[in-house]
DNA sequence: CGTGTGATTGAGATGGGTCAACCTCAGTGG
DNA sequence: CCACTGAGGTTGACCCATCTCAATCACACG
């Protein structure tokens, strides 16, 4: 795989600039050595088959994952072996900041299907955070990020009815496809309905009706995992502020 | 009260070394120097009454807070004014986390009593985080702890039973009161039934009736905020791997 | 063309939400 | 000293969203 080791590092630079790590290394108008110092330290790995781990419970931190291509999910098993669903990790997201916290991994990564991932060391990250000025404020930032989409999860599975937490679910998903410049109304899920509930903190038929109720209203069109997004507008009224949504309707009508 | 600032600061660094900041500057065989340095930055601000926030949704991040007496509870407001509680922080717990993301405040955090912070400036962070060595990584180790207890919070609301929340929570309560020095089974719930509630991802009805079947389990003993944990081995059971405490019953009879 | 895995659908059971009454107690004022 | 008040907490009755259990479907694969 290595045969051209400077045609393999311009590819890489080109694939960092719009991943993760560019939201890591890039903004502060990075200079070109650094990037190659960057550029320098990060692994790839041999590519994932499905359901193949990056990392298990328990397992000591190593290093921070990207996925590069393909998605992951973030599991946490609890003791009678029920799974959470933490989160899911589409290609240039970030992973394994889970054992920040006591340096073993308290989830399990595993792929989604077929994927690949950039690696950056761990004690390498740490050098560089020092040699880069600005790296350790964006990695911050990176990693708030992170605890932003954990709350978010927190907020759904406080409050929120099942078909609420279903729009929110496609629709936050549809949010990410777009930003990774993919079409943000047709795309093809990468996890199954058990992941989508687990995820969800619901059960799979109730992931099913759901879907199969958005579909009667005309707001989505799903075959197995094939997904297309007919009526956007509703999903996200549905998604974002769902009595919000009522009421705009009947303000809208009475005043 | 800074009647005697040299009292003052001597004060101030005694607390440190008893509270949440401690694990974030003392641990690698800090020096006194890099100490002095460290408390020259940390403010403290007038006390806090009852209800008043530190920071609001919305206020641009500006430090990092540590509650130094009194507890918090930080608090996510969604569209539809609903509050869905993030985390209760006891005396030494770390606040303000929520903001790194974007800069800007995702949370609440409201004192829920009387209440004294410590606070670190944001800018003075970056500065003394790249003089002293180590401690970038002692605050990568503290944010990652909060990270862990945000993901056990979504495994908890993912999947487990109204009774099995009830009593993680006094049960995880009860854990970080020992590791406050404070006794474990005897405390006051700094916190009222409706935060405790919104916090489960329950009504504050099923909590009181929670409550209610736990003392009459003879596993505590409440009236208002005062508890007893009368049986914390058994609450412990019902806490971590209800089914599993089950088995080991039914299998100690049977094996 | 079976066989298995994942998804959908239906029928029935139930945990916990909703609504409403009531209790407890601290604070206040007569 | 007692009655009133209001906030927080408890309890009961009822109901519904979601879970459970089970049958069926869809489709990929050997």
């Amino acid at each position: 795989m290595p045969n051209n080791v400077v045609f393999d590092l311009a590819k890489l630079r080109r694939n960092c600039a719009q991943c993760s790590l560019h939201q890591l290394c890039l903004p502060a108008g990075i200079g070109q050595d650094d990037l190659d110092r960057l550029d320098a330290i990060v692994h790839r790995r041999r590519p994932l088959a499905r359901s193949e781990r990056l990392y298990r419970i328990g397992d000591p931190m190593e290093a921070l994952y990207v996925a590069r291509e393909g998605s992951f999910k973030t599991v946490a098993i609890n003791s009678d072996g029920e799974e959470q669903i933490i989160g899911f990790h589409l290609p240039g997201e970030l992973m394994g900041l889970d054992a920040l916290g006591t340096g073993l991994h308290r989830c399990e990564a595993e792929a989604l299907g077929p994927a690949q991932i950039c690696e950056v060391p761990l004690e390498a990250l740490g050098d560089v955070i020092h040699a880069i000025p600005g790296l350790g404020t964006q990695m911050l930032r990176v990693i708030g990020r992170s605890v932003a989409r954990d709350q978010d999860h927190l907020e759904m599975l406080g409050r929120r009815q099942a078909q609420e937490r279903i729009a929110m679910f496609l629709h936050g998903l549809s949010e990410r496809f777009r930003s990774l410049g993919h079409p943000a109304t047709e795309f093809s899920l990468p996890m199954s309905r058990e992941d989508i509930a687990r995820f969800l903190g619901l059960v799979i038929e109730t992931v099913s009706r759901g879907f199969t109720r958005l579909q009667d209203e005309g707001v989505i069109k799903v075959r197995g995992r094939q997904l297309r997004i007919t009526d956007p507008q509703q999903l996200e009224s549905l998604a974002i502020g769902p009595s919000d949504a009522l009421r705009d309707h009947s303000c809208s009508r009475s005043a």
